[in-house]
DNA sequence: TAATATACCTAGCAATACAAAGTATATGAG
DNA sequence: CTCATATACTTTGTATTGCTAGGTATATTA
């Protein structure tokens, strides 16, 4: 029953998250499922089903632009994703979004 | 484009924060609505159409029980909620949820 | 009498986390 | 050398749920 609320929960973050893992630098996608689990301490635990459809639907809005790792020798390809312009102010907005209900959660929760 | 995150950010929180509201006391529909609205501070502002499916929910899922008002003289009848015993053990349970997603999240932002 | 607020109900839509399956390469153990 | 495992990306389909938009009905107020 938890795992159906987490699921729910989680609805509406994971492209906050996204965005903000490849603030600082571009990465590509087993790199984000690593990084979200080690930073979040395995709380956001992603299988690659869930985390690609995220990412082609950020590049679809153009919030982020990916390429394909040029790499010599032998190596499986990685298609690094980086932020765009958009991106980065999208996720300025999405943080803000995040914050009020955030707060408006702790207001309500917290009595 | 924000209402789009905002709406899915509120995924699977209305269950809690109902429940987290009738804790106190059995209330019905509209009161409800109208607490969510002054305690978030105008964030979580539900049309009824959006409250009433979620109290249809708990009540199936036995968390919540319902009982029409029985007030004399002329009156729109009222039907209040009520938690269950079962409601209050799952409102700790899901408190414990957001709690561990929402430190999820912020130990991926504060960075 | 008309408009507004209260109070409840219902059908249908849109968005998305997840499961499950697939393809392909690299690497380490036996 | 072979097989299992890890890496890396892709795609399809499902379940859940907040919201819109419509509906009914009563009470209050201008």
């Amino acid at each position: 029953m938890n795992d159906k609320y987490e699921r729910q929960m989680k609805k509406g973050v994971l492209d906050m998250l996204v965005l903000k893992l490849l603030k600082s630098e571009a990465k590509y996608g087993y790199q984000i499922i690593q990084e979200l689990k080690e930073k979040s301490e395995e709380t956001f635990l992603l299988k690659d089903g869930t985390l690609y459809p995220v990412l082609y639907r950020l590049e679809d809005d153009k919030l982020v632009a990916s390429k394909w790792s040029e790499t010599e020798g032998k190596q499986v390809p990685r298609k690094y994703y980086e932020i765009t312009e958009a991106g980065q102010k999208a996720l300025e907005e999405i943080e803000a979004v995040w914050k009020r209900i955030s707060d408006g959660i702790s207001k309500i929760m917290e009595e």
